[in-house]
DNA sequence: CTCATGTGCAACCTCCGGGTTGCATATTGG
DNA sequence: CCAATATGCAACCCGGAGGTTGCACATGAG
């Protein structure tokens, strides 16, 4: 069984917080420097950043929060890395949504382009 | 070539909307709605809602803004319908995200769990 | 040891997102 | 035609998100 059918309609709860988290530019941009880049630590992440070290810092405390990135100290630094598995679980609800909307569509077919006549 | 690639990553640009529309939890709930039952009033949708019809109605303003939506007039009534369209295209970011990481991680291997020694 | 480097913490500011209320406007059933 | 239904528009409120600055604290290089 796929991890998609695995998420039940109770965890719709969990996915706003989940996109939000990756609905902020800045956000995404750390996600896609992470990503491209591999692990890596904030100061490094800050490189040719136009925010401060602490707005980053503030946005990765998010993405943990959502659980799309874990941190490891090493010596006196603090390296972040993604987590692979949360991505999966947002890609599950876009699978969901897109899933029941064809359901629905082959129940219905074209509604607004093709208005049935009114009872 | 699948609708994946076709991301250039100056559209990245586009990404943080796109989530951030998703990242809400009274939309995300109007997307499930939406997507289960096939197009619908806006009243329709307010039907057992927490939340006023004006609400709404900017909820599905931001979602149409989006892309992620879209409506047309039925008489005196407002239909809307999803768009997939759309929704592939956030799939198709986050699998972006997921594939480099899965690179970056073939080039560095484990890296938190089992630090290289530093040179 | 000592200093430079890498983070953590906290206070503060500003702006906008999510909601509401009130009123105006269009359509349609009868 | 007329009232009820379905939306649209605008003003207003409030709290929190995103950002900054300043300072404290830990740790590794030499």
């Amino acid at each position: 069984m796929s991890e998609a059918s695995a998420l039940g309609t109770s965890r719709v709860r969990d996915a706003a917080p989940l996109f939000a988290a990756l609905g902020d530019r800045t956000r995404f941009r750390l996600l896609m420097r992470l990503s491209s880049s591999g692990p890596r630590s904030i100061t490094s992440l800050c490189a040719r950043s136009q925010v401060s070290r602490q707005a980053i810092t503030k946005h990765l405390a998010v993405l943990a929060e959502a659980g799309l990135v874990r941190s490891g100290r090493r010596g006196r630094e603090r390296m972040w890395e993604l987590e692979p598995k949360r991505l999966a679980e947002a890609h599950a609800y876009l699978d969901r949504i897109s899933a029941q909307w064809d359901d629905a569509l082959g129940r219905l077919s074209a509604y607004i382009d093709n208005p049935p006549p009114r009872r």
